[in-house]
DNA sequence: GATGTTATTTATCGAACGATAATTAAATAA
DNA sequence: TTATTTAATTATCGTTCGATAAATAACATC
């Protein structure tokens, strides 16, 4: 299922380039190179690597695999995080809480702007940031193992853009003053955030065709998410809940 | 990270209801059940309890654990699948092939029923149906294992489901008469289909609370989509795909 | 009841995994 | 230069994995 490129067959090995000068011609074992890194760096070259790795195979990716394409051996690993479960939180640590930027929810808020100039801009921004495969295959992987990165993201997501958005949509409706969103209302935009992350998942996961460029789908789906919540959220507002 | 019981080691055991009869007391090995079963019943109930393991735990999950849970031994499940990819390939067709119904585009079709009656509807059946652990886990599963099955799955909706959707729903606003939807007008129903889908993956995968239940959520989607698709296919038609 | 077929189990192989202990050598300080 | 520290390697352990070969026992046929 894996390479195992006979080159080196079950015996950890060093490697990343022979040592330059000529040594070892016998051709038995190549003096492995060893060059000693500032321990600072090398934490931070692991999980850059290991965010490569995970993001192609997934988390039951090999530390030996991990090992080999940062030039060092696996038990190298183990001096920089205690298990494999310590380095996954890094990489969880990495992408999803240093990556996140904060003036995404301020650039929903600035009034100054029409609502849909802001919600364009943001979705322009944010599927810049999360359309990688790094961000969203780990998060699908993270999602199906089951740790919780993903509900708390989520949680995120909705205190900081979904509910800044909702208000801000209503306000510009001229519906409610600052009463806080009703779920179905939180809901009706969570279709449009989930219409289009699922861009991302076919054009990153799955690899289907995409015909239609990204700043394109954007504002169309913006376009006929604004102009279409005018009523629905005046009729969820008449009614206050109550079903039909 | 798995259980391992204690009571049964490392040692292959067959288990599945200690022989009733108070037999070995002696405590040492319980005499183990030999039921024979018909070829075609062993196979429908391998498929089903690997999808059942399939879905908790993903495509990694062992075959000793499937054997486990089947009250069989592990080498058994090789007689009726000569690989663990075929038993893979027999848990897609089981899923995403048998469970497709050819009613959901006919239903799109009728145009005896306005537009938004068939959507809802739609949306209401489809739902009812892959959104359970088994569908959608498993196939995000797929997904992020590279196999095509998400390719070819996507495909058949945009075909027998997005297609449909976008000629009605023009046909219902009086815009173009029979040319094939262009990209970007299907790319519009994605943007609901993904919206959608990833409620469903909220609450399954990510067991998200989902205050705002399947109905009202699919009926809330439709009408804002409904209402602002209008314009948005209209300036589309109009402008032939020009850009601004 | 004897015989043949085959569903099922026992036993085992080789590879890959995460992790640890002991050894070696590069950088730093004396 | 020599001594000290520690980054990095070598070697290896115990498990688990997918898969195969051989032995066994349940069922069908005569």
């Amino acid at each position: 299922m894996i390479n195992a490129t006979a080159d080196e067959r079950n015996v950890t090995t060093p490697m990343a380039g022979r040592s330059s000068s000529l040594a070892a011609a016998e051709g038995k074992a190549l003096a492995p190179r060893r060059t000693r890194n500032k321990p600072e760096e090398r934490h931070k070259e692991f999980v850059r690597k290991a965010i490569e790795l995970f993001a192609e195979v997934g988390f039951e990716a090999g530390t030996r695999e991990l090992a080999q394409r940062l030039g060092v051996t696996q038990p190298l690993l183990y001096r920089y995080f205690p298990s494999k479960d310590d380095l996954i939180a890094a990489v969880y640590q990495e992408i999803y809480v240093n990556r996140w930027k904060p003036q995404w929810r301020e650039g929903l808020l600035d009034e100054s702007r029409p609502i849909r100039e802001r919600i364009v801009a943001f979705y322009e921004d944010y599927a810049g940031t999360i359309f990688t495969p790094e961000w969203i295959r780990i998060y699908l992987f993270a999602g199906l193992r089951g740790v919780d990165i993903n509900r708390r993201y989520a949680t995120t997501v909705e205190e900081q853009i979904l509910r800044p958005i909702t208000l801000a949509t209503r306000t510009s409706f001229g519906l409610g003053g600052g009463e806080p969103p009703t779920p179905e209302e939180v809901e009706l935009f969570w279709t449009l955030q989930g219409g289009i992350f699922y861009y991302g998942v076919r054009e990153i996961v799955y690899r289907f065709p995409m015909p239609v460029d990204r700043p394109t789908m954007i504002r169309n789906a913006v376009d006929t998410f604004l102009t279409g919540v005018g009523p629905v959220l005046k009729r969820l507002a008449e009614r206050g809940d109550a079903p039909a």
